[in-house]
DNA sequence: AACTGTTCTTTGACAAATACAATTAAAGAA
DNA sequence: TTCTTTAATTGTATTTGTCAAAGAACAGTT
């Protein structure tokens, strides 16, 4: 799309001809992913609850540096491959997924944040539905016990501005649904909105606000103990996605 | 506060001293700025109209390649510079500008986007009012002339971009107001918003949603050939700055 | 001095969205 | 049957948004 097909003159040939990439300052990039997704927890056995948790996808490394800590996982960019591209690459060996939702967070540029040499990392968050996936090779933290642990490089950093992000779009955009199954009750959504905010939601405002996006499937839980609730499905917005999913 | 004073053991004090950056791919990175500002254009003599329009700082390159064409406020990110870094000193030697708000937007990779070589841009929009500016080295361009303009490089892309990340952001943050004089009126305020948001607002409406942000400056306008209007000034919130709008 | 055109500014009526309390519904478990 | 738990609904108050219409102040014209 952009400088292909143009007018070249005859000048520029002669500079391009000349040009030395070599002589000028060069620094590596890497595209580190940001998997986020909803899974329950058993954390009560006596009363059988099942509460959902945030969780995120880490790699252990086995190289230096940061030998040994868990790590975003990520790669080098190659010289004639895409970030899309890279992350694709990245997300197929060290975690198995793929054709997940992904967009660019933010790149983190900071001159000291690899002990190797100059690395810019271009940071990708990507949303997925966990029960759908089969992860090798990376291992699910809940967003709780991140902030206590020690990161590879900025990665603490880099973690708290993709839920940042995450909280400041869930509101307008329908992002949430990549990390829902196909079919859900409202209370397991809301609960995924109140992770995701950090706080608790009205259930009949929520129901309210949320219901339009939803479809019934029909179905209803069985077995829960209590009265059974609804289950939908995320209904397609009649114009398409969002504008500001799209990038 | 990245990797600064940690504990390195002494495996990855030998893996670092055997390093050779130069070994990997190696892609240079620009800084491109997306300076972004209102103004009044007299559009009509006759009429004594002075309607404002968005305004994007350009500069004809005149070096290869793209010689002739205009482009994006640019430059090299140092092998030692922060992009931050970068951007200052670009806008200082390329514009004249110092000490504009500035966040950043979106980091444009795509293989083919400069003849040169793989040159990532990472492009920072900023705001400023531009009565408190002294530009020299660059041009205004009205946002409507751009798109029929052929700029150097995917910079046609970085406009749009830049321009969709501003009407996403105009609703739920306060960054107009970098764009703002001190001192203006609610009309003139609107139409700025009404200029981002490409469609026109009810005044009433507008009048209500905005007056909390506001502070009576007590002055009215003068000399207007019609009702006064009330000047007001930006009114910074209790909490200090939005979330959203830090770095 | 009165009239006119302009647009800033305010008002009030109405609709829609939201907040919140309180109630009803439907299971499984005791 | 009764209790517990969560689902789902209902109703009311409040806030917020939409819209039309009227009033206010000034410059220019008659």
């Amino acid at each position: 799309m952009s400088s292909k097909n143009r007018a070249v003159d005859p000048g520029e040939e002669e500079f391009l001809s000349q040009y030395r990439p070599e002589e000028y300052a060069s620094i590596s990039i890497t595209v580190d992913a940001i998997v986020v997704g909803v899974a329950k927890d058993i954390t009560d056995n006596y009363r059988k609850l099942d509460r959902q948790s945030l969780k995120i996808l880490l790699v252990k490394r086995d190289n230096y540096p940061y030998k040994g800590s868990y790590s975003l996982p990520g790669g080098f960019v190659g010289e004639k491959e895409t970030f899309e591209d890279t992350l694709k690459r990245v997300l197929s060996i060290k975690t198995g997924l793929s054709d997940i939702y992904s967009e660019q967070l933010y790149t983190f540029g900071s001159v000291e944040r690899d002990p190797r040499m100059r690395i810019v990392s271009c940071a990708y968050i990507s949303l997925v539905d966990i029960s759908r996936t089969n992860i090798t090779g990376a291992e699910w933290f809940a967003v709780e016990e991140i902030p206590k642990m020690d990161l590879a490089f900025d990665h603490n950093q880099i973690v708290e501005e993709a839920l940042k992000r995450l909280r400041g779009k869930i509101d307008y955009t329908d992002i949430v649904f990549h990390m829902m199954p196909v079919e859900f009750t409202i209370s397991e959504l809301q609960e995924v909105y109140e992770l995701i905010l950090g706080k608790k939601l009205l259930p009949a405002a929520f129901r309210r606000t949320i219901s339009d996006k939803l479809e019934d499937t029909g179905k209803m839980t069985s077995n829960a103990g209590h009265r059974p609730s609804r289950i939908f499905r995320y209904k397609m917005p009649s114009g398409g996605l969002d504008d500001y999913e799209s990038q």
